[in-house]
DNA sequence: GTTGAAAGATGAGCTTT
DNA sequence: AAAGCTCATCTTTCAAC
């Protein structure tokens, strides 16, 4: 097995849809793309199996389950190698708080998304889960004031 | 009508099961909280209607569709205003290649996550795209070299 | 691509608290 | 009254042709 997958248009456009809206209709989808409902469900399953399509999720208003606190924090580490990066991530994921952690080029190491109900909330799980780690050296955190865009469709490479 | 939902323990362990699988059947969601089918239907289509579960997506695996390249940038404008930043964002929400766009505290304006193919395309969005923008004043990316924790569950404030 | 059986969704009306 | 349950009907999925 190699890992090249052949992606015609139809699949590009299945993908594109899904990701805008992960619950619609087999029936519905195979009009939108203009096909019949059984090979279109056959090309979603295929995606599926292929792991080119990964999971599906609901999307939450934050404000409205009360997560008031939304922040990109940049972590450097005290010395980065295998070992300091493995402590690092296996704290990292078990903090619920922390919802993404991406190692980066540029002058931190690793950038977090972080929510919190409140800046309270927000300063206890900085200083007790995340500063905590033995192997963060600094911590440098921008919170976000507003969500201009959002989207989750990701554009397909031409 | 007020602001104030009421969401018991039961509608928050739908919304966390619905964020971690988008697709789960209304029967089996029932059998996991413990409710049958209908009285958990018209929990979920309660929320849906409140708002406080937004809308469902797939999500991808950007590797397999050709995406190569992600980065975090810090975008600072030329003057903060409510007139820069609605260009700003008239000419940011254009750009597919620009999946998040966050105002935010800090040193940069913004925080963009762009996605492309590889440097080159990357190189074309900054430069033709997002460099072009008037009142873009400094941009500074920082590449993701791998995403360790990518989590859709938001964590409920309790 | 079409058809049909099985699984799931969903509304109406009933029961419980 | 508010929430949940059961049943009957409609829709969707999905495998066989």
């Amino acid at each position: 097995m190699n890992g090249i997958l052949k992606i015609d248009q139809t699949d590009r456009k299945i993908i594109e849809i899904l990701q805008s809206n992960g619950k619609i209709t087999n029936a519905k989808l195979s009009e939108k793309i203009g096909l019949s409902p059984a090979p279109t469900l056959e090309r979603v399953k295929k995606l599926e199996q292929n792991g080119l399509i990964e999971s599906y999720h609901a999307q939450v208003d934050m404000d409205k389950i009360g997560v008031g606190v939304k922040t990109f924090v940049k972590v450097s580490l005290k010395g980065i190698n295998k070992t300091n990066i493995e402590t690092f991530l296996d704290k990292i994921k078990e903090i619920d708080e922390v919802i993404e952690c991406h190692h980066t080029t540029g002058s931190g190491d690793f950038m977090l998304k972080v929510v919190a109900k409140d800046i309270n909330a927000y300063q206890k799980v900085m200083l007790d889960k995340v500063s905590e780690i033995e192997v963060v050296d600094s911590l440098q955190s921008m919170v976000i004031l507003s969500t201009l865009k959002n989207s989750k469709v990701i554009p397909f490479p031409h």
